[in-house]
DNA sequence: AATTCGGGGTT
DNA sequence: AACCCAGAATT
């Protein structure tokens, strides 16, 4: 816990820590330069040379960056996508599949026309499936509306499905290089430690874009917003990490206040957050004579909206009882068959735990299509991974019992 | 201002 | 287990 509360006083002893002479934004773009992940949707800062034993000089950007904002800009399309993708999800989970999404999908107008299942299919297993559904929708307006061109101001872009505060930014900066104030989970952390902010997230977030404020880049057509947007994020994602921070190696450490009298794990401060509770429910897995297996599409709202998924019940924290009764099963059952039980599927979600007792059958006929399912070859189905947890479970169930 | 949206990697 | 992640939309 900080020990100690922050004040607007404190802001202002805290900007003199680093020598006048230095800059945050100079010298965390120095270290950027230098050290800018290479991302697939990224414009690298400058040129890489790989050549070996050639020049070994690294300091090689000792002027004024004049020309830097004036680099190759990327893509919109690109950093729209990777945005998209990037909200509340891990680089390493986006890089493979935002080069498969491009491939399939290599402009904003192929992604348009392509029916919305397509795109959600596209998004199984990556989570939040709102936002493929938004992702194409967005697509569809800014095709119809926009002449399929991105609007440069953060007003326009948040009028769009899927954009919010930190999606406009970051387009804004990044796509267009803009002056924008971007903040996302990286730099309200990086932030938080400069000024040993001690308001508790996400209240402080407003205090913490106020702070952040006094070293953006001014809105100059020569600054480099969308470096700088990057260059927060990088160092918030390998140096400022949440737990064991490389203080040692950070450029910008000479202005911060954490590092130089608080502990900076302890920032930013968060409100505690509530325990998950434990749902229940049951999944039917039924297979006809082809080998195909019965999926549903779930309601375009809600949970795992839009996606495919095992007919069943709902998930409920009241019912304690898996039924195990054949029954009351053959009751519920999508369809009438010999169900067997194969075990639970575990699954977490944001906000509440899973177990989902899953019952399988084998069926000698092929059913027609009806309005609630279809069939589908099991290994070509785009499902969300709470039912490829349950798809294994009947899996495992008919191989132990061969 | 709180809650609802997934899933995987780290610690 | 808890925490975190280039958050947005809804209530």
């Amino acid at each position: 816990m900080p020990s100690k509360t922050n004040n607007s006083k404190d802001n202002k002893l805290n900007q003199k820590i680093a020598p006048a002479s230095l800059r945050l934004d100079d010298e965390l773009l120095r270290w950027y330069d230098e050290n800018a992940r290479d991302l697939p949707w990224r414009i690298a800062p400058k040129p890489k040379n790989k050549s070996k034993g050639t020049n070994k000089n690294t300091n090689k950007i000792t002027g004024k960056n004049k020309t830097r904002s004036q680099h190759k800009r990327p893509n919109p399309y690109h950093v729209w996508l990777s945005e998209i993708m990037l909200q509340q999800t891990t680089v390493a989970t986006v890089g493979p599949r935002f080069l498969t999404f491009l491939k399939q999908w290599p402009t904003i107008h192929h992604l348009a026309k392509s029916p919305v299942e397509d795109v959600t299919g596209a998004w199984a297993g990556l989570g939040y499936y709102a936002r493929a559904r938004n992702l194409h929708k967005c697509a569809q307006v800014l095709v119809a509306d926009y002449d399929g061109k991105f609007p440069q101001s953060e007003e326009e872009l948040k009028k769009l499905p899927g954009i919010g505060d930190y999606t406009a930014a970051a387009i804004t900066t990044i796509a267009f290089n803009q002056y924008a104030l971007v903040m996302d989970g990286n730099i309200e952390r990086v932030t938080a430690r400069l000024y040993r902010e001690a308001t508790p997230l996400p209240a402080a977030k407003p205090i913490l874009k106020e702070h952040l404020s006094h070293y953006w880049p001014r809105p100059d057509k020569q600054a480099r917003h969308g470096d700088f947007a990057q260059a927060l994020m990088d160092l918030g994602s390998g140096i400022c990490r949440p737990k064991n921070p490389l203080c040692l190696l950070c450029p910008i450490k000479g202005f911060c206040q954490a590092h130089q009298t608080g502990n900076p794990q302890d920032y930013p401060v968060k409100l505690a957050k509530k325990q998950k509770p434990t749902r229940r429910g049951i999944g039917f897995v039924v297979y006809n004579q082809k080998g195909e297996i019965a999926l549903e599409r779930r309601a375009d709202k809600g949970l795992l909206g839009g996606m495919l998924g095992f007919p069943g019940t709902g998930w409920s924290e009241t019912e304690k009882s898996i039924l195990k009764q054949e029954s009351k099963i053959n009751a519920i059952a999508p369809l009438a068959a010999k169900w067997d039980y194969a075990g639970e599927a575990l699954h977490t979600f944001t906000h509440f735990h899973l177990i989902m007792g899953v019952y399988v059958a084998k069926l000698e006929t092929n059913p027609r299509r009806t309005k609630n399912y279809e069939w589908i070859v099991p290994h070509t189905a785009q499902l969300p991974t709470v039912m490829k947890k349950a798809l294994e479970r009947a899996t495992d169930h008919f191989k132990n019992e061969a």
